[in-house]
DNA sequence: TATCGAACATTTTTT
DNA sequence: ATGTTCGATA
């Protein structure tokens, strides 16, 4: 048992609280006779108290949206800890992101004062990655084995393909990797797939190719490094009781999004002892497309017999009218497991439907409102602008812009995804390993060294005859000595790779003529900057290792870098403190919540989206992904549609999607042009100030420079007071009454 | 070897 | 409409 440590019965500081939207917790009447780690407990409903409580029993907490699905997860692990359940090293928590994990870990350091970094949290692939750098032996893989991220798993399979004459038409590479990669999900070796025809086996060859080739250059990609792991533990017996038997409890966020592999994975862990408390919400299932199984909630409950199955109902997020729409939209779905979230927050504003006539005016019309909202307080990153697809984005990002409001769009490309950093890692993973054939063959001529396609193919038939990597096919080449730069630039890095990792990436860059490269580069700048960044990164990546290891100067410090990179690949994104509009597809926003939430693009063809009507079960997981749009937001709910908008340079025409028509009609309020001028000033319920001035609508005035003018809105107060004017030929503009000098005629 | 233009595809996506 | 990829050309 450990120790019991007193400061876990800190309160909560609110901060804490605060971002998961837990502030309308009711208070903790009638239990101030708990002792200390029961003081975890305090401000919890009774249904999150006995899921946090449960006895050490297979459980499934299914949680509806904003129901403090991630409060209980932590809060439970806490408890655990606290009340000399379980000690820290006995726990092991999975998400399916890293920043879910991330979060986790952020809240626990808070509730604990463990040291958080011993605690077995993380992500599926990056518990699978350190399982396999603990057991590479028994896992069958070389000890500096590399991750490929998926860019790389595709420029290693086009590899492939051109190695063996493969014909790229009939095997479209993505195509293959799909293929693959489904393989491995459902725990299929080449050798276990059933193939009753001749392109199936073919496909079967190459996976077997495939996976001849990463093994040889010591690479794994992400499917394999769960599969390996799954295997490592399924084979060995020891190893696996070893695991069953330190895990005394499994704790598993998201459970609906796992998919068949990943279940496998969790039983594997599951053994005469220990627990496996799984949380999930069947109703916001939104990856299924991606092999994500909802199934596996059922069949967890039948294949554990699992007794304690508890349903977080309580929503604390959203205000009645929201919660309303989403449920009596969710409820057109058949076979859910069941549920009904409710709240006790007030009902609020109604649902807001905007029909457009077309998507350039829908964006105008968002950003109008985002104006008026920010106008009255309203801070921008609580406003959400969500749409079904990334096409969407653009109209919307051009009415933005025009109108001079800060926005961030998520989902661009990532920070360890940027050309110019892949090519900076490539450099290093050859440091690391100079067998790696995506890395050599990515910066073997960038910068230019003069090695042209020509020579790489001479190499590749000389590797390839001779079983070896490129990189030791060199000295087997007739003209060798066109490499001889190259080579001795890698064997320069290996030699200072003792160096502490931020010197040897400057060097690195310095060495490999990255920076000269881009320096030449006319638009070159913001590269340079993130080859900067790059440096930092690794000296940040250095400086959280050594708080939680003893040894920061390692040989493995370089390949946990290079994991890192693969398996985090960094949200790093400009601008991220700003006070900004958020723009994402509604899968970015899963897990997120806003004051005000935008929702676009509400049309039949598109949300739900034409393509997923063709699959089985693509309308309900459309209607999921709906039911998890609208519950995004707290206060203010805006569902907009448009009548035509350009699609692929076309004008498409489209009605209303059948979501909207799913919400009762008293729910909604629908706006129009000219109706909405005055409507949101009411609508987040700031409190009334009086206004002030003396100005009314419909009044005119005249102004200096615009000339005479009508007024055609009012709002705010004091000295916030705007109007906006009807100037004729000088336009519409809204001016600041208590800067514009207004004669009333 | 770099650059230009044609062909192509364009739901959602983490690790 | 627009970004990406691939092949032909200077």
């Amino acid at each position: 048992m450990p120790p019991f440590d007193r400061s876990i019965a800190a309160p909560m500081p609110e901060s804490v609280k605060r971002p998961g939207g837990f502030s309308r917790i009711p208070g903790t009447q009638g239990r101030d006779s708990y002792n200390e780690p029961m003081q975890l407990l305090a401000g919890l409903n009774d249904e999150q108290l006995a899921a946090v409580t449960l006895p050490a029993q297979h459980a499934l907490i299914i949680a509806g949206a904003g129901s403090g699905k991630t409060r209980v997860l932590t809060t439970r692990i806490a408890w655990l800890i606290a009340s000399g359940q379980a000690a820290a090293t006995q726990i092991m928590a999975v998400t399916f992101t890293n920043k879910a994990a991330r979060e986790m870990l952020a809240r626990l350091g808070v509730m604990t004062s463990l040291n958080v970094k011993n605690l077995w949290v993380g992500t599926f692939h990056g518990l699978a990655h350190r399982l396999l750098r603990a057991h590479w032996r028994d896992a069958g893989l070389p000890q500096g084995f590399q991750i490929m991220d998926a860019a790389d798993q595709l420029a290693a399979i086009k590899r492939l393909l051109k190695a063996l004459g493969a014909d790229d038409e009939k095997f479209p590479p993505k195509e293959l990797a799909w293929f693959i990669n489904a393989q491995k999900e459902a725990g299929l070796r080449p050798e276990g797939v059933e193939a009753h025809d001749d392109y199936t086996r073919r496909r079967v060859e190459l996976y077997a190719a495939y996976e001849a080739q990463c093994m040889r250059e010591g690479v794994v990609d992400f499917a394999e490094l769960m599969l390996r792991s799954y295997e490592l533990l399924a084979r060995n017996e020891p190893l696996r009781l070893h695991y069953q038997r330190r895990f005394r409890h499994i704790l598993v966020d998201e459970f609906q999004d796992t998919n068949r592999l990943q279940y496998q994975w969790l039983k594997r862990f599951v053994g005469e002892e220990n627990a496996l408390f799984c949380v999930g919400d069947d109703d916001q299932s939104i990856y299924a497309f991606r092999g994500a199984e909802v199934a596996n909630m059922h069949d967890f409950v039948r294949e554990f017999e699992v007794a304690n199955l508890i349903r977080l109902e309580r929503n604390y997020r959203s205000h009645g009218n929201i919660l309303a729409a989403a449920n009596a939209v969710i409820a057109n779905n058949p076979a859910r497991l069941g549920k009904n979230l409710w709240t006790e927050a007030p009902m609020g504003e109604p649902i807001r439907v905007y029909a457009a006539h077309d998507d350039a005016e829908e964006a105008r019309f968002v950003v109008e409102e985002i104006q008026a909202l920010t106008r009255q307080g309203m801070p921008a990153a609580e406003i959400a602008v969500l749409y079904r697809s990334n096409a969407q984005s653009r109209a919307l990002e051009h009415a933005l812009f025009s109108a001079d409001l800060p926005y961030r769009v998520y989902g661009g490309l990532r920070f360890f995804e940027r050309a110019e950093i892949k090519h900076a890692l490539a450099y290093l993973r050859l440091v690391a390993n100079p067998h790696d054939d995506t890395a050599f063959l990515r910066v073997v001529n960038f910068p230019a060294r003069g090695i042209g396609a020509r020579t790489i193919e001479q190499l590749s038939d000389v590797a390839r005859a001779a079983g070896t990597s490129l990189y030791a096919a060199i000295e087997k080449l007739p003209n060798a000595a066109k490499f001889a730069g190259f080579c001795d630039l890698i064997q320069r890095l290996r030699a200072i790779a003792h160096l502490p990792l931020p010197e040897l990436v400057e060097q690195t860059l310095e060495a490999s003529g990255l920076r000269a490269h881009y320096r030449a580069e006319r638009e070159g700048q913001e590269r340079l900057a993130n080859l900067d960044e790059l440096v930092n990164a690794a000296a940040g990546f250095v400086a959280e290792q050594s708080l939680n290891r003893a040894s920061n100067d390692s040989p493995t410090v370089l390949l946990d870098f290079l994991a890192h990179a693969s398996l985090e690949a960094g949200e790093h994104q400009a601008d991220e403190g700003r006070d900004a509009v958020q723009l994402m597809t509604v899968h970015a926003a899963k897990g997120l919540e806003f004051d005000v939430v935008f929702v676009c693009g509400l049309e039949e063809g598109l949300f739900p989206h034409e393509q997923s009507l063709l699959e089985r079960g693509g309308l309900e997981e459309e209607r999921r992904l709906m039911y998890v749009a609208v519950t995004r937001a707290k206060r203010l709910l805006y569902l907009s549609h448009a009548q035509t908008r350009q699609l692929h340079g076309q004008t498409r025409y489209a009605v209303a999607s059948r979501f909207l028509e799913e919400i009762p009609i008293d729910l909604l309020k629908p706006l129009t042009m000219r109706s909405r001028r005055r409507e949101y000033a009411s609508s987040w319920a700031l409190p009334a100030r009086s206004a002030g001035h003396r100005f009314h609508i419909g009044q005119s005035v005249r102004h200096s420079a615009f000339g005479e003018g009508v007024i055609i809105a009012l709002e705010g107060g004091g000295r916030d007071a705007r109007a906006q004017i009807n100037f004729g030929a000088a336009g519409i503009k809204w001016l600041a009454l208590s800067v514009a000098k207004l004669e009333v005629p």
